[in-house]
DNA sequence: TTCATTTGACCCTC
DNA sequence: GAGGGTCAAATGAA
């Protein structure tokens, strides 16, 4: 049976980045433990502080260990090269993927593809019993770069828990920094709630190509490839967690 | 006891 | 019949 990163629950724990180590990274990692369950018991938009504290804990962790397992202090920062790929070493955040993107998802299936080295999983709202939401999502783990994760997202949310994640003039005036409008908006809104869109590329979707996707909140990069509008929020964001 | 995940079986479409 | 999507019983953790 193929092993498959399973969202976060309260029976997937995420390991410490750092299992041993100096004083300095035990406490580091028993702060961040302690932000991720603050941020389980909070709500919008107190949750999203907390995925602050936690990813500045997580970039605090990986500066200690730049300077060798036992956090020499005395070491200069690592290079951009270096932090990329120490980054791409911790891949212990991509176990996050079931809630980045501010909704929670129950998984109800995961299939073998024909030619994917990597099964798929299948992800419905946790509201659709009881608030009848349709949304679901398919992730699977990419093929070329297994850092990669495909998500692709079907029908949008009903349910009222998107009302309280994010604030509406905050993403309007960002909507309107980097020329997004109509449906377009409302995409990046359902895709990341959560984080807050500091640029994209190219700056204005189309419906064919790539686009890519910056958030001031996260250091995490996103790339959208096929949205289709006319169907219903059917599209596909890959997700560069390195 | 409750709730989420796992996983084999079933259903649907091509 | 093959492949993809969903169902639901079994299982396990809190």
């Amino acid at each position: 049976m193929p092993s498959y990163p399973s969202p976060p629950s309260p029976k997937n724990k995420r390991k410490p980045l750092m299992e041993h180590g100096s004083p300095l990274l035990a406490e580091l990692n028993q702060a961040m433990e302690l932000a991720r369950q603050l941020q389980s018991h909070l709500d919008h938009p107190c949750k999203a502080l907390a995925l602050e504290i936690v990813s500045s804990i997580e970039k605090s962790i990986l500066f200690a260990q730049s300077g060798g397992l036992g956090g020499d202090i005395g070491a200069s920062p690592p290079s951009a090269a270096e932090m990329m790929k120490r980054r791409k070493m911790s891949q212990v955040r991509v176990s996050s993927i079931g809630e980045e993107d501010g909704y929670s998802w129950r998984k109800y299936g995961q299939k073998d593809i024909l030619g994917a080295n990597h099964p798929r999983a299948y992800y419905r709202c946790t509201h659709r019993h009881t608030r009848g939401c349709p949304a679901t999502k398919q992730v699977q783990r990419s093929d070329d770069d297994p850092a990669v994760f495909e998500v692709t997202y079907h029908g949008a949310h009903t349910c009222l828990e998107r009302q309280q994640a994010s604030p509406q003039q905050q993403q309007q005036s960002l909507s309107s920094e980097v020329g997004l409008k109509g449906h377009e908006e409302s995409m990046v809104d359902i895709l990341f709630p959560e984080l807050t869109l500091q640029s994209m590329s190219p700056p204005r979707y189309g419906f064919d190509g790539e686009v890519s996707l910056q958030m001031a909140d996260s250091d995490m990069d996103f790339m959208v490839e096929e949205f289709d509008f006319e169907q219903g929020f059917q599209f596909s964001a890959f997700s560069l967690f390195s």
